[in-house]
DNA sequence: CCGCCTACTGCAACTCGTTCGCAATAGCGT
DNA sequence: ACGCTATTGCGAACGAGTTGCAGTAGGCGG
């Protein structure tokens, strides 16, 4: 189910090639980060993990392969709170729920976004793209605020 | 149909001073150019149009109001595309709809929102609070791209 | 209508995420 | 292994947004 989710099975090489662009450290390092979490991770998130990995990997060449990667529809940059956010991609039936506590953001799949896309195209004029839903909100594991 | 979205009741000075702020030259200003719009509005754009009114208006107060505002529940900031932006308060069954073409911003309301919600409550552990839809896609203004 | 108190403002310096120009480096086809 | 050039690292620059502080102007009490 989530496999479904991921483009599990991309090959960053392949792709890269494919396109006439060249395979570099800086990329596959970047590559990595990202498919190890495949969670949404904020720019600088993302350039500490790759340091961690390999600290001569300048930041610039971060933002410079999050960039590419997303030219080549292998990730999706969302602007969430206070930073965009990057994740591997994934096709938008999924929609993000954001936990205002704990901060972590979890998919959930669901068939109202492919209706809703329906019900734009039959009511309205608008030719509906990508289709983006943020739910912000508590997730399971955090607590309910006790009332003063 | 529109009004029923926006606040347009909203007395700013009553606001303002029910909470005990005051009611000021800048914040006058800057209230006054969003609702003149009532779209979504970038702070430097916001920034800019306060400058034309009265220039004498310092950036730095116009994020302040705008961050007076949104505490006040009066408008609400999104994080788009590339800056984020700031509307009048509308409740949320009304959805986005962004025209990569010309950049224009639309609502729209659907009952499918608060369907989504209920959905999320019954078929998941995460208690939603708000829900933030964003459709990118083509207006029917913008011509269709012709096929090469 | 006046004057005081202090909530605001303007200013300018600062932070921080992101981008850019350029010389050095390292993919990769031959 | 060689050479062409796409990429990189670096550092400087940029722009949005924030902050500390001294001066200004709301608005309340007289």
């Amino acid at each position: 189910m989530v496999s479904s989710a991921y483009p599990v099975g991309v090959d960053l090489e392949v792709e890269l090639r494919t396109h006439g662009y060249r395979v570099t450290t800086a990329r596959r390092v970047v590559w990595d980060v990202l498919s190890a979490t495949g969670d949404h991770l904020t720019a600088p998130s993302i350039t500490s993990r790759v340091h961690a990995v390999d600290p001569s990997i300048n930041g610039a060449s971060v933002y410079r392969a999050l960039t590419l990667f997303a030219e080549l529809g292998l990730v999706r940059e969302s602007r969430y709170e206070d930073a965009s956010t990057w994740e591997p991609f994934h096709d938008d039936a999924a929609i993000h729920l954001v936990c205002s506590e704990c901060g972590q953001v979890m998919h959930h799949n669901t068939e109202l976004v492919p209706r809703l896309r329906r019900a734009i195209q039959v009511t309205t004029d608008f030719a509906p793209d990508e289709i983006d839903v943020r739910v912000s909100g508590r997730c399971g594991h955090c607590p309910a605020e006790s009332p003063v």
